[in-house]
Order: C-alpha cells, then sequence, then structure tokens
DNA sequence: GTGACAACTGAATGAAGGTTCATTCACTGA
DNA sequence: TCAGTGAATGAACCTTCATTCAGTTGTCAC
C-alpha cells in the first residue's frame, strides 16, 4: 500500500523521478501530483524547489556512500577490499539504471556547484583513498596520488557503464570481469 | 571587434555561456542581451529554444571530433596513435575548462536523450574503436570489445580532470604521465 | 462529544519565460 | 534618387510556474 510510506519520502521519490525525465525544469506542481499529493504540502517539507532538489542529492549521496561501503572488511587484506569496492561500484551503477542517472545528471548540475558536490562523497572518497593508500605502503599500487586514482576508476566505470545501458547492452559476467581487470591494471605498479 | 563575428555564432557563444552558467534554465531574453541581439532575432536562427541547444551540442560535438582527430598520422604505429589520442583528450578536457563543463552538462541533460549523443560522436568513437582494433590484432591489447575499452578511458579522463579542476589542483607534467600510464596499463594485455 | 493543534489541500496570485509579429532600417539594384 | 527586400528589433501576448494562504481534515486529550 502506498499510504505507509512517509509523505516526505514520496515527495522525494518523485522529484528524484521527474529530475531524470525532465531535468530541473520539472515543475512543482507535477511533482505533487506524481507523489498523490498537494502542492502545498511540498512546502510543508521543504523550503523551496531548491531545497527540495538538494535535498534529493543528499538523500543520494547517503545511498551511494552507503552502498559502495557495502559487505566491507576492514580486517581483510586492500586487495580484497579494493577488490569488493569496484564490485560494489558496478552494481551501484548497473543494478538502478535511473539512480545512475540521477546521479550523473545532478552532478553535473549549475544548480548544484561541483565543489559542495563532491564535498558530499567525502565519505567515500575518503573511503577508498585509505585503502589505495595502504596498497601503495605494500608496493602493490603505482605512486600516485590516491585521490586521482579514485577519480580515475569512479569515472571509468560509470562512462563504460553509461554507453553499455544506453545501447542496451547486457552486463554479462565477463563484461564485469574485463571492467575489473582493467581498473585494477591501471592502478597496478609495474616493472 | 565584435560585429564581425556572424550573428549565428554570437547567439551560439551566448547561449554556451549561459548554459554553463545556468543550465537549460537560462532564459531566451538573457541569452539575447549575452549576444548583444534582439530577443526576436534568436528566432530567425532558431526554431526553438530546444533546437538553440541543440544546435550548440552539435557544434561542440563537431569540435570535440576535430580536437581528438587531430595531428594524427594514420601512417604511424597504432602505439603512437594511440598515444596521441589520449593527449589530445586530455587537452580537450583540461584546456577549456567551460568547453568540458559544458560538454558534461548536456551529455546528462534530459532534454538530449544520451542515444542521440553518442550517435554525434559516432565519428570520434569509430576513429578510437579503429585504433584498438589494431592494436588488438597485434596482439600489444587485452581481449575487449573496443568499444568498452573506449568508453572507460574517456571516462577515466574526463572525471579524473573534473576533480583535479574542481579542487584547483594544476596539472603537472607528472600528472598528466600518470594519467596516460593508467589509461595504456588499464588496455594492455598482461600474462 | 468537544476543543485545540497540526498536517494537508488546492485554488489564487503575481512574476517570469518562450514565442510572435508589426515595425524599422540598412542595403541593393534600377 | 527611390522602391524593394528581408534581417533585425523589442514590446506585447499568453502560458507556465513557484509560492502562498484560507479553509478542511485528521488526531489526540480530556
Amino acid at each position: 500500500m502506498t499510504k505507509v510510506i512517509p509523505m516526505r519520502e514520496r515527495i522525494l521519490d518523485a522529484t528524484a523521478e521527474l529530475l531524470v525525465e525532465h531535468g530541473t525544469q520539472a515543475s512543482m506542481s507535477k511533482i505533487a501530483s506524481r507523489a498523490e499529493v498537494a502542492t502545498g504540502s511540498l512546502y510543508n517539507h521543504f523550503e523551496s524547489k531548491d531545497v527540495l532538489i538538494r535535498a534529493v542529492y543528499e538523500r543520494l549521496a547517503e545511498q551511494v556512500t552507503a552502498l559502495l561501503v557495502e559487505g566491507d572488511d576492514p580486517s581483510a587484506t586492500p586487495e580484497q577490499r579494493l577488490d569488493r569496492y569496484i564490485d560494489n561500484y558496478i552494481d551501484f551503477i548497473w543494478n538502478d539504471p535511473s539512480r545512475a542517472i540521477l546521479f550523473e545528471y545532478l552532478s553535473n548540475v549549475p544548480l548544484l556547484p561541483a565543489r559542495d558536490l563532491i564535498q558530499s562523497f567525502r565519505g567515500s572518497s575518503d573511503y577508498i583513498a585509505e585503502i589505495l593508500q595502504d596498497l601503495r605502503a605494500s608496493g602493490w599500487l603505482m605512486d600516485a596520488e590516491p585521490f586521482l586514482m579514485g577519480g580515475f576508476i569512479g569515472g571509468a566505470i560509470r562512462n563504460t557503464l553509461k554507453w553499455q545501458r544506453t545501447y542496451d547492452r547486457p552486463l554479462t559476467d565477463a563484461d564485469r570481469q574485463q571492467i575489473k581487470t582493467m581498473c585494477l591494471q591501471s592502478l597496478r605498479r609495474m616493472e
């Protein structure tokens, strides 16, 4: 039953959907009817459209951070932790296409300055930076800024899967393995 | 002197600027005044706002394709050609930040379906796919879809440089070399 | 039941934005 | 010199939209 979902959540869900369909041009009245709520009610929960959109992004950022860290075992080897991180990243992008599109869109909208956005992901970027730091200490990793490497594999995964999605291609186990291998190789120290 | 730039170009330039600043919410009247042109004149050159924005993207796609292929020598080895492609890609993203932001934004705006967008880049994606095909034949490359690999390094470069830009970090020669190495390693066949 | 309080509703409002079109005017060719 | 042309103009039009608020509904205490 729909009614058990709290109104605030319903509003955020509807906004997320309409942002994917129409971008920030999505009107408040359309958001309201998608959420099966009166337009005025939007303002009981969010001060303005701007605040509402930011809230969507913040909720998304929390979900993403949680997903990327999911199943992590801090006592595992850095290799294993990196491996799981990459798997989680692929799942995050692939399992929910409209979430991935929303993420990509909001990350590039002028309304939300890039500076603020990256700030929302401090959690997950610090997390991967730490793992990479450990790997570097063990000599496994190439000698580069963890910061730079984190951006590299994240962008690589997102864009590869975006193309795959856009062309309605499946993601086979072989494809997934391929992507993982490419990520790992790119970071590896070579003689 | 400003006046020698044809009106159509002035309009496209102004639109590009305002898209970066305000996204598709940029109003036609603001575009007109930025271009030092009457609002009505916009409609002498472009049927609608929608068409205008598409035209901006198309012009951008042409510029990008030209830049990526720039300086290519078809008789060079595939390794050299790939090397140059990566250099060109880095230059394209780094040399003109607002162009890079515009590119990233328009690539993710719901107004322009992803399908159409990738279509606009057929030229450059076929180009890199061809080079990768050659490299694969020579055994240098790993055994993966050129399509997948093209998406991988493109996304990787764009995202790495986006973070770098967002944090006002410079792009040193060492950074550039690092990124190149990561791209090449990710594609390399390993024992 | 009744009163008090909060949450919700959706029509009303005024501002803003995309598009149109009657008019202007620099230029052309006769 | 002058009629003809069509690009350029920008005020006006109409729609859409974010936001407001007076009224309604639901809830809980007593």
